[in-house]
DNA sequence: AAGTGGTCTAGACCACGGC
DNA sequence: CCGTGGTCTAGACCACTTT
């Protein structure tokens, strides 16, 4: 770990027992009290306010940001999500199957069309009840032995670094809307074509191997996306290709 | 403008004639190019990797990036962000009207109910196509004057910025699936009920003065969200407030 | 071994806010 | 005025990749 991710748990762990609005210690205190130079505490509280826990308020001071009323849209599992929404997830594995991956999804997972995918449609619940349904694709290679019964419980995501190694490393995420059809209304317990999010999302480990394709249908009227904005500091402008 | 600022636009200015992939001059000599420290280049080429235009390979150098196929979801105009899609933008408006803000309004703007709001109804197009309906509501008080044939073209935001001298800092949004109504359904072209993303942003100016609150409908046949996403770094925690 | 990006330092000066 | 965050410097060493 470097050494500017040190100091940013370091001060994670000195503002949590502080509350909303307290300021936290004088730059040019801090750097000497953790031993690191000015520059390299000013890294770690850069991450920090980027990511919403404190707020900089030039010649007054650092403080204690309010809770986040938007998480960032991040690389983030079902679960985690939830949580950080603050209500509890689970899971209800309604089909798991290994198939030939097929022209479509080969082309999204990068592998051969005869490359056998673990297929598994899941059945998505916060506070027990459902929000959304989801279709998860990974290559058979990656995951030996997967069952339904390892995605009963926790993270896929963890899952994945703990049994195979794999690191999650970037995605890429397209979101659309749609009406629930038939179907997903039945399992979702909503009138027919009610309004929802069609999410479909590609997931790449850290060396940049795809490891999942996920197409996700949430509930319209449960999920919402909230988002911080900034605004945008480069000016625009055509590039070649 | 920051030197770091300068900077950035000087290595933008550098990297547009090049190939994509093609490699940019190593820090070192860069920097002594550009007679600043090297601390500050980076500062400079930190910000263009995270916006996308540059790729760094560690131990090898660093490199013109692929056009992004994800912009970011980043506070940005309509206008801005059709051109980043690749389409023209343009713009009718449907209504203008000056009314008191009333219950809702006035705590979506911070205002008092009584103050008056700008109320603008637009159709906006990209390439001459209805994209999405715009409700735009705006103080009064910040914008003296404000006319139909001003919004008729170019960014509300760089009309703020130069005739009113407010400068956009944040906003916050809001994202849900929809469908549309007869009247949506009738100005937009599509068939009643069709699937179609709610908007609705609150944005602020630099000192944290609400500027405007806009509820949009788009078109999901023809708008998508498109993210890259990154996985996230700091772990989670609960926070007192 | 040489060259690249990645990190870190100790110090300087500037810009801003409150007293 | 003083203390705060904001910027910038010149140099050092580390980690990684290629030759």
């Amino acid at each position: 770990m470097s050494k500017y991710e040190h100091v940013r748990e370091q001060v994670l762990d000195l503002l949590e027992p502080l509350a909303v609005g307290a300021p936290i210690p004088a730059e040019r205190e801090l750097s000497a009290r953790l031993g690191v130079a000015r520059m390299t505490l000013r890294r770690a509280v850069d991450d920090l306010v980027r990511d919403g826990y404190l707020m900089r308020r030039q010649g007054h001071g650092t403080f204690v940001a309010e809770p986040k009323i938007a998480q960032r849209l991040t690389l983030t599992s079902f679960s985690e999500d939830m949580r950080q929404r603050g209500m509890a997830p689970s899971s209800r594995t309604l089909a798991l199957e290994v198939s030939p991956a097929g022209a479509r999804l080969s082309r999204k997972l990068e592998v051969s069309p005869p490359d056998l995918i673990v297929m598994v449609r899941r059945l998505r619940l916060a506070d027990e009840a459902p929000m959304a349904i989801e279709h998860l694709h990974v290559p058979q290679r990656l995951v030996p032995g997967l069952s339904a019964a390892d995605l009963a419980e926790g993270s896929f995501y963890d899952l994945l670094e703990e049994r195979y190694g794999l690191v999650v490393g970037t995605g890429l995420q397209a979101i659309e809307p749609t009406v629930t059809d038939a179907e997903e209304s039945e399992v979702l317990g909503v009138p027919p074509h009610s309004p929802a999010l069609l999410f479909e999302r590609v997931t790449r480990d850290e060396g940049g191997t795809v490891v999942e394709f996920v197409r996700s249908v949430y509930r319209g009227d449960r999920y919402r996306i909230t988002t911080e904005l900034a605004p945008q500091r480069v000016r625009p402008r055509g590039r070649r290709s």
